[in-house]
DNA sequence: GAGGATAAGTCAGCCTTGTTGACATTCCAA
DNA sequence: TTGGAATGTCAACAAGGCTGACTTATCCTC
């Protein structure tokens, strides 16, 4: 029965169909769209992109973070990046302290009208998120989290690991 | 007892906490990089990108869809979306037939060098998209897709679901 | 049949955000 | 003291979004 999705278990393997992948291929794609839509929104009332937000977000969570830490978790060039901190920093958005161990270092922080801006952006978001969750539920929250994580890379996965990890 | 994440009819809310809801957002934001590095692999060796891919991808799900239609599920302008398809058509991946009810619109397939992309490009998708399944297992799978349905704005959400009837 | 609506395509110009390459500066460490 | 690492900057470029204006062809309705 070489057409039959049941593995030799006897384990129903229906979910792994062709079909059923291509589904959750769309899946991804669309609720993407959904995911970024209110930050975007926010933002293009403002001279920002999704590249400031993204900036924003992991600064707000890892404050003093260095910029070649950033990079990391971005997966940008440091000129992609460079162009979007130089707006904030001139902006009053975001502050670049010189590091004191290692002064080659510069250490990000928000300053009050970047956290601002921050809470702004993730409150929109989390709104979103908040209401996916709850019309879901808890098991299903659980499967989204272990299917995502899945999905990374493995460096990523390390990133993710280690922002998970110091917010617990 | 404001501070305990316990609703009122004694159900754990602990999955709606913020800390819970930014764990999500960063998931989604590593994940989705994951989800487009394969394809994004492929197309870098080429002339195409992104953009090129969502249309093969789309015009491969629905064959003879018309152009106004992809650009409702894309979301982008038909400026955006022509200069795409304009270099499909020209590289002889995708063929542009006048309708026969109404020959104002323009009825789009692959060909079989179209296809051939396709297949090369989802083959890669579905390959990572598997992985994750296999390690995630069905009831994760199940709480996945929950999840990311309820994630979609209303008009994305009947996009979807159309795409999904059609395959079932 | 005329006129408005619709589908598609095109031109021009702009923005964000990504890329490479080249180069300067600063500072730590061998 | 010298090499390498971290950072920043300049220039140039490309993909892929966007708006606005316009044409062409076709369809539908009055």
């Amino acid at each position: 029965m070489p057409d039959n999705p049941i593995s030799q278990s006897g384990q129903s393997l229906l979910f792994l169909t062709d079909e059923q992948l291509r589904k959750g291929i769309e899946a991804m794609f669309f609720a993407y769209r959904g995911f970024t839509a209110d930050p975007d929104r926010i933002l293009a009332d403002m001279e920002y992109g999704r590249a400031h937000h993204r900036a924003i977000h992991f600064i707000h969570r890892s404050p003093g973070t260095t910029v070649n830490n950033l990079l990391s978790i971005l997966g940008v060039t440091k000129q992609s990046l460079n162009r979007v901190l130089r707006t904030l920093i001139e902006d009053g958005l975001v502050e670049s302290r010189v590091g004191k161990q290692d002064k080659r270092e510069r250490h990000l922080h928000l300053t009050e009208k970047g956290a601002q801006l921050e809470r702004s952006l993730s409150d929109a978001q989390r709104d979103r998120m908040r209401a996916a969750y709850r019309a879901a539920g808890p098991v299903a929250v659980a499967g989204f989290r272990q299917v995502l994580e899945a999905m990374m890379d493995q460096d990523l996965r390390r990133s993710y690991d280690t922002l998970k990890d110091r917010g617990a």
